[in-house]
DNA sequence: CGGCGGCTTGAAGGACGTCAAGATTAGTGG
DNA sequence: CCACTAATCTTGACGTCCTTCAAGCCGCCG
């Protein structure tokens, strides 16, 4: 089913490629509150950043790695979105997330040591790479960062069972778009007005509906005044009761 | 739907139930390897032991913990199954696992620092109990702690993930009994034969399927010669063919 | 322009859920 | 040990939600 993407890896970073100041890109970052200064001694802060590499950019289409590498790195996205899927050997593909800016990805590879899926680009993707094996060491000389893993490795068990249960499409729809919202306000967004970055297939795929039937939700939302759809654009309307449909999904 | 359950919060343990001996137990449990000594030096092993704690027996319906109780210590079973699951405010159950002699419960609760599912015992149910904070504390001092412990939260958020995908009835099932044959068998008892100690009906939710449904596939695989079934006995006669039913979702 | 991929829309079919009834077992108390 | 009830499990008939198939639309790019 999928063509041959490109495969593209770990381009060197460009400096001269415009990436802001660090500041801003990590104050947004989940891993923002342990990278930026305070609690922290100077020369631990230097280990971090020293560990600490920037990556990008990628392209659409473009592997950050693939399902079978050997792990190395988990990375934090500063600007693009990111899909995680497996591609099993008939070639059908299982779309696994995605990850927005200041997010974590790989988190999933530690334990096999090898990446357990493929890491592909949805638009232009900049990354910070952090060594894990180097993170787990500095890890125990610093509590924070520690902690700061295991929470992150501790929330992804439970996003990953969130879509799992036996919802109808809509309840899926409202809970995805609603939690897209949610991710976008905590990293200083627009939740209310976002553009997917991801094609429809890939948002069906993820939650396990044919893309005919993600387009008739959208149009069904909309003919109801709970979103406004166009193209990849989309405005939410009626928060209040899309987050009411996914009620029963998210559970606060 | 599910009546009252009765609510019994962490009996104290009883030295006097025969609890068989520790070296027993813990060499089958996912923390065994850092439990038993074996590359730590004493005073670390002492301090790992101390903040152990037996707790047990558990009977049928009782909870370990409840959504929403505030987190503080996660649990390694040694004897006995265990059952997770949320209940929305209707009261529908969704059973997020089951979990094994010698696998961890209460890795999904670091994050939101409260229990985001209740834990019933499936039968009698013999645990260990870990504070996490002093866990954590530990952990910095013994590296092969803090190891393991990102190993195991890695490993929980791609269990959590298999399960997820977009397969049929007979897919599902196969790769049920798949999976506990193997995680038996990593635990060292049979793979072929063993007992069903959760109800067909939480079977069914965890698969996102109907009751019936599991009857009719158990029935089918039956009819098929993969399987027996007598009650919740089970014994697999096919595990070639089971696994390569499941290989769409196993895929390994 | 023409071709291609992504998206939408409609009609038909299937896999599984729901409903209902019966079978088997477990639990309880006499 | 046996009756009695409740729970669990099985089996069949029917309905439904979603998928599949097919066709048409739109924007993009060579």
């Amino acid at each position: 089913m999928s063509s041959t993407r490109p495969i593209r890896h770990l381009p060197t970073y460009d400096p001269g490629a415009g990436d802001g100041d660090e500041l801003n890109f990590c104050s947004t970052c989940a891993f923002g509150e342990v990278c930026l200064p305070g609690g922290f001694d100077k020369p631990a802060l230097q280990d971090l950043h020293c560990l600490v590499e920037h990556v990008g950019p990628f392209h659409v289409g473009d592997c950050l790695f693939r399902a079978g590498d050997a792990f190395e790195s988990i990375f934090a996205v500063r600007a693009g979105t990111v899909k995680t899927c497996t591609v099993d050997e008939e070639g059908r593909e299982q779309v696994l997330g995605f990850h927005l800016p200041g997010e974590m990805v790989g988190l999933n590879a530690i334990h096999p040591a090898r990446y357990p899926c493929d890491a592909v680009a949805l638009d232009t993707v900049y990354l910070c790479r952090f060594s894990f094996p180097a993170l787990a060491t500095l890890a125990t000389r610093l509590p924070g960062i520690q902690q700061q893993l295991f929470r992150l490795l501790s929330a992804d068990i439970g996003k990953a069972a969130l879509l799992a249960g036996d919802y109808n499409a809509s309840e899926r729809m409202a809970a995805f778009l609603i939690l897209l919202a949610d991710r976008y306000a905590a990293r200083g967004f627009s939740a209310t007005r976002f553009r997917l970055s991801m094609p429809r297939g890939d948002i069906a795929n993820h939650l396990r509906l044919a893309a005919e039937t993600v387009s008739r939700v959208f149009r069904r939302f909309q003919d109801q005044g709970l979103i406004h759809v166009e193209e990849r654009d989309v405005e939410l309307l009626d928060t209040a009761e899309l987050r009411k449909m996914a009620r029963c999904i998210l559970h606060d």
